[in-house]
RNA sequence: UGGGGUGUAGCCAAGCGGUAAGGCAGCGGGUUUUGAUCCCGCCAUUCGUAGGUUCGAAUCCUACCACCCCAGCCA
């Protein structure tokens, strides 16, 4: 096998692609990523929007952004705004192809008489109890409505009819005519245009009638010349209405349906309803808030759009169910975070520690850098005082074997400073640790020779009391607290798998000062801790708000060490 | 009992008749002023099961099993 040919790695619908490019099927490829403007997108749309936009990018084709807005009476502009907002978030361009299923409502109208002309369709005057059961079910046929057999001209009567606002919503539809006994229960004469007395958003009262997804959807593809249609496993079976639509009618272009396999991430949900319903109850903040699976919550979050389309390259395309565990998507956050953030030091649970042996009443400033592989990012100078605020796990008075950060009688690194020594543990009248006196060794200045070069076990990270920024700090964690929130397990509803913890806020942090300016939506790590981000809502220079991003892997930690 | 799909490691996933890639997770070791990063090494004698074809099968054939999707005038 030779370079050139070989296809190894690739997802079979690249490999399609290739195939089509190779043959000359298709001079070049044209997809689209058609959302309902119905909600907003999360997680799961990330993964088509990458596939449909990357497979564009990488064939030198092109992608449309279809708002696929056929139902008025679910649809919103809002919706439209935000999903156009996500998908240039995510990082994604249409150039002029931003279009809308409503562009198409002459041509999809016309499409529908064309079809009543042949005989290929049908208006039907069944009510939707009666074409329910006309429909038959999985393993019985159905049976022909008794308006199948209308004339054309009747037909084409009462369909400009229907156009015209003649009739109420439900009195009549009009059907493909193909086969009430088909297996597939799609065949069996599918709805294609139903009457809607609704203002659409965007082309307001000028249509009363409305095309369903499968006519629109496939009109509208061969209307663009999409030469690779991709969706979703459950539209399987609405192939061979999609190739029935299009051996009915003549455009010179032929799109071609493939499905993939819909992202399952575990322990959260995609469901736009009960996303939707967390928010109405008031269990989360909104479709931003942070521990959403929507591309707003994740924005918010802080996780970097370059993230996202990592992780849908990681998880690939296939038409396998899976579930794909969160520490891929954490993984690829942490890649990128660790290469694009710059350094900090914030304490989230304060201890305040006193250097007996520092001259009271100076201070001093100490060169850090901001990264440690990438010098282009400058460094920040850290002011150092006599008092100084570390983190409350950093100390243990009876530490367990191989714990390595400060105990009485101990010695740790201060990053980026001195070498200290816990000399005395003050304790509140509850017994509660509430100071710590050190003495530092001023020798071991960070950067400043071989006595500062000097080895001890930890290194932890502080900040000092007298140029401290106070903050508040949001710590998340994963939404459901079972892999498979949606799974209705024992009948039980989804929202009793909540985890309680998901948000812990911490009100008393104290920064760094140079974090209490950082632009909102600015991505930092606090060394030790994690990634966080300047939230984008809420956080003020007086007065900062951090999201934790994702913490750092932590070995210690997931060796079973609780706390400190 | 109809039709359409899917089964490769804990989780994803390559494989396309020539002897099981890679990632995540995990485990061991090295470097480290972040218990991070980085670096090395380990991690499927076996591909849902049972047969068959073949010199040779995860790949082809047969049967069986398991799981998913479909009965909106939603998309």
């Amino acid at each position: 096998m030779n370079d050139t040919t070989d296809t190894g790695g690739r997802d079979f619908i690249r490999q399609i692609i290739a195939d089509d490019l190779a043959s000359g099927r298709h001079a070049r490829v044209v997809t689209r990523f058609p959302p309902e403007p119905n909600g907003y997108l999360h997680v799961g749309h990330a993964k088509s929007i990458c596939l449909n936009f990357g497979v564009a990018a990488e064939f030198g084709g092109r992608c449309y952004l279809r708002l696929d807005d056929t139902n008025p009476v679910k649809e919103e502009q809002e919706y439209v705004d935000a999903i156009v907002e996500g998908v240039r978030w995510l990082g994604h361009d249409w150039d002029d192809r931003l279009t809308h299923a409503s562009d198409y409502f002459q041509q999809l109208h016309d499409c529908a008489v064309r079809l009543i002309r042949d005989g290929k369709a049908y208006v039907d005057s069944l009510s939707a109890d009666e074409i329910r059961e006309y429909r038959g079910t999985l393993t019985a046929p159905g049976r022909d409505s008794p308006w199948r057999k209308r004339s054309v001209d009747e037909n084409l009567e009462l369909f400009e009819r229907m156009r015209r606002g003649d009739f109420p919503d439900g009195a009549h539809v009009l059907r493909a005519k193909i086969d009430m006994a088909s297996p597939n229960i799609n065949l069996r004469d599918p709805t294609l245009y139903r009457i809607r007395k609704a203002a659409h958003q965007r082309t307001g009262t000028a249509w009363c009638i409305y095309p369903m997804y499968d006519f629109a959807h496939t009109v509208s593809d061969a209307i663009e010349g999409i030469t690779h249609s991709l969706c979703t496993l459950e539209f399987e079976d609405h192939r061979p209405l999609y190739e029935w639509i299009l051996d009915q009618l003549d455009f010179p272009a032929r799109p071609r349906q493939y499905e993939f396999s819909r992202l399952n991430l575990a322990y959260t949900i995609t469901s736009k309803r009960k996303l939707a319903e967390l928010i109405e109850r008031g269990l989360v903040g909104g479709w931003d808030d942070p521990r959403m699976p929507t591309l707003f919550g994740m924005r918010r979050r802080g996780y970097p759009p370059a993230a996202l389309r990592d992780f849908a390259s990681r998880v690939g395309v296939t038409r396998k169910e899976h579930l794909i565990g969160m520490d891929v998507l954490e993984s690829c956050v942490r890649d990128e975070l660790n290469r694009t953030a710059p350094r900090a030091m914030a304490v989230l649970d304060p201890l305040k520690v006193v250097l007996t042996n520092y001259p009271a009443g100076s201070t001093e400033t100490l060169p850090a850098a901001r990264h440690p592989d990438d010098a282009s990012l400058g460094s920040r100078d850290l002011p150092f005082g006599r008092e100084l605020w570390i983190e409350r796990d950093d100390f243990m008075e009876d530490p367990p074997k191989k714990y390595f950060r400060l105990r009485p009688a101990g010695e740790v690194r201060l990053r980026n400073a001195y070498i200290i020594r816990c000399e005395d543990v003050v304790r509140d009248s509850t017994g509660r640790v509430v100071e710590l006196r050190c003495s530092f060794d001023p020798e071991t200045r960070s950067g400043t020779g071989a006595q500062a070069d000097r080895k001890v076990k930890g290194t932890i990270h502080w900040v000092a009391a007298h140029a401290a920024c106070r903050a508040e700090v949001r710590l998340y964690d994963r939404l459901f607290s079972v892999e498979r929130p949606d799974a209705d397990a024992d009948g039980r509803d989804f929202k009793s798998f909540l985890n309680p913890a998901s948000l812990d806020t911490r009100r008393d942090c104290q920064l760094e000062p140079g974090l209490a300016a950082l632009p909102p939506g600015t991505a930092v790590q606090f060394e030790r801790l994690g990634y966080f981000v300047a939230d984008r809502v809420d956080t003020r220079p007086d007065r900062p708000v951090f999201n934790r991003i994702v913490t750092l892997r932590d070995t210690w930690a997931r060796a079973g060490n609780t706390g400190g």
